[in-house]
DNA sequence: ATGAAAGCGCTAACAT
DNA sequence: ATGTTAGCGCTTTCAT
């Protein structure tokens, strides 16, 4: 069945029924609804590929993510998908996902796959996929020719084409740290993933957030650890060995303050009376330890919800901001307790 | 740039551009290489479009799963989009996403659109979406008349072009039951979620275990509950002032078993010696719960790499199985160590 | 307001 | 082995 077939039925030529079609005001209204009928009436629904031949556009979006499957992933990026494709189609725009490794190959491969699908835009989720190393950026700058790019918790500026959307994570740690000092907290330990963007946002907002009360950054109270019980114990267990102190403790993800928290009971430490915990990204998993974890809440669903607001209106034509940034906001629960307000 | 440049700079006619870029044998290999380089030259890729105009199809498949972000989704499925997607893109298919929520509209919208862009199949992770009720079925059994349809973890038999792959949860759950019973549980509660195939296939094969053991099956005994700890906690404390035995839990899905296990330490119930616990999915979580939960692994990888194996299979016009079913399989940890054998 | 016809860029059948 | 050409199904410009 095609556009001629129902232009046939409806005595009516093709042009008039891609007008109907595509809500072209030129079609009185009876031919439209004559028109309509046997569309009903066939169940009819035009060819997308024709259609996309023709406009050079289906309306789709890629995503490049992380494999929410791979151990190394941020977890606190995995809910972005579900956000973004749900933004997306109530703009009628399909999501073409690609859930890759920790391989240059296929994230290079995945972005030509993109572009050879002719998408209407990119977007790419965690910073993880942004190097350091220009050259192993290329196929994002080179993406950006044809192609608006966006970068959600990533950080690429001033590259025309590329725009970026982002929690303000450093701020998130700042603040983290400043509720732990604030709370007596001296000698804090800070648990941090392989380095990413935000990952160094992190650690910046910690040391900042030290500075600001005077204090010094030591280096040793800085470990980078992936979310295994055992390692994070044995990080803290040498901490400890060594004599040094430690009574509050900062992770960027949830998974490591829970990590910690497991070890650090198991010690006998009470908490929060001896240690006080902050973790990051206000997860499923902080209700579900013991106890209860305090944790920054990255407000990844309105970010996604901004990146795709600013998207369509990109395509649109319209000017459109090359950074944008929501807040962190602090959850309180029992490993740090709200502060009192008078 | 479109073909025919290519063509036009290599001298010769379109059709062999084609051959080229198609593999197709007939082309001398000095062609081929002239031809080779001026594409290389130009960074030509063919239009998509036009060749899914031409082909009749993108090769991409549609995936339908629940919003990950849902709080009442079962999150044992949630890497089932990583999995399928890589498996997909292996065999070089794209994968159209659609996450939606627990609304009838949406899944008949996202399947219409998987129809309209004319996807070589569908992909249903989970029977959340597959109803009791045939009418609202309908929409699925309509897509299967033009397009394969892959149930993962879902049932409707025999019907043309529907085909499911699942893990044997009734088996899985027998087990987990019978494990139970083995290590000398006699009053074994059941926690599990709001019911579609697979929850059903659970309490099958819990009630099946007891029988076994020729015990009674008691309903007081089989709660519907969400992870939420407060919920959890007023059942168990409700069962428990009711007079009512417990010393052994098993639960369809990991969050639900932790939910459980807070309650149960916050009352001084020892695990595993007082109360034995095991959950379902074999999650992230079972290993940050304390103590580390027991659980049944549903083998969500290998289902999903079965699933795109017979599907591309399908595709190709092969024979193939209409349900296909991978075994569960229990991970020992704390809250129910290994038995010993001899 | 409606129709005729020219693309959009590729594939494949057919011709050489 | 290579070239010619007729589609694929839609949108849109230009006539009427």
């Amino acid at each position: 069945m095609t556009i001629h077939d129902i232009s046939k039925l409806a005595n009516v030529s093709v042009a008039t029924v891609s007008r109907v079609l595509n809500g072209n005001a030129n079609v009185t209204e009876s031919t439209r609804e004559k028109v309509m009928a046997v569309i009903r009436e066939n169940n009819f629904t035009p060819n997308a590929f024709a259609r996309g031949l023709g406009l050079d556009t289906m309306r789709t979006v890629g995503i490049l993510c992380v494999d929410p499957a791979d151990p190394d992933a941020c977890p606190s990026l995995q809910f972005a998908i579900g956000y973004l494709q749900r933004e997306l189609r109530r703009q009628d725009f399909d999501s073409l996902l690609y859930c890759v490794g920790y391989d240059m190959q296929e994230k290079e491969r995945s972005i030509q796959a993109m572009l050879n699908r002719r998408v209407d835009a990119i977007v790419i989720i965690g910073s993880f996929f942004i190097e350091n190393n220009a050259t192993n950026n290329l196929c994002i700058l080179n993406a950006a020719q044809t192609t608006p790019v966006w970068l959600v918790n990533g950080n690429l500026e001033n590259i025309p084409n590329i725009f970026c959307t982002r929690c303000d994570d450093r701020d998130g740690a700042y603040r983290a740290t400043k509720a732990l000092l604030e709370s007596g907290s001296r000698d804090i330990m800070m648990l941090h993933y392989a380095s990413t963007y935000s990952e160094q946002q992190k650690i910046l907002g910690y040391q900042q957030a030290l500075q600001a009360f005077g204090l010094p950054v030591r280096d040793e109270y800085i470990y980078e650890t992936t979310p295994d019980v055992q390692e994070v114990e044995a990080k803290i267990n040498s901490h400890l060995a060594k004599g040094l102190a430690l009574d509050g403790l900062f992770a960027t993800e949830d998974e490591l303050a829970i990590c910690a928290l497991k070890s650090a009971t198991a010690r006998g430490i009470s908490i929060p009376e001896q240690l006080r915990v902050v973790g990051y990204s206000n997860s499923k998993l902080s209700l579900f330890s013991t106890p209860e974890l305090t944790s920054v809440d990255h407000n990844i669903e309105p970010l996604c919800v901004t990146t795709v607001a600013l998207l369509v209106n990109q395509l649109r034509g319209m000017k459109t901001p090359t950074v944008t940034t929501v807040m962190a906001d602090i959850v309180y629960r029992k490993t740090l307790p709200a502060p009192h307000r008078n």
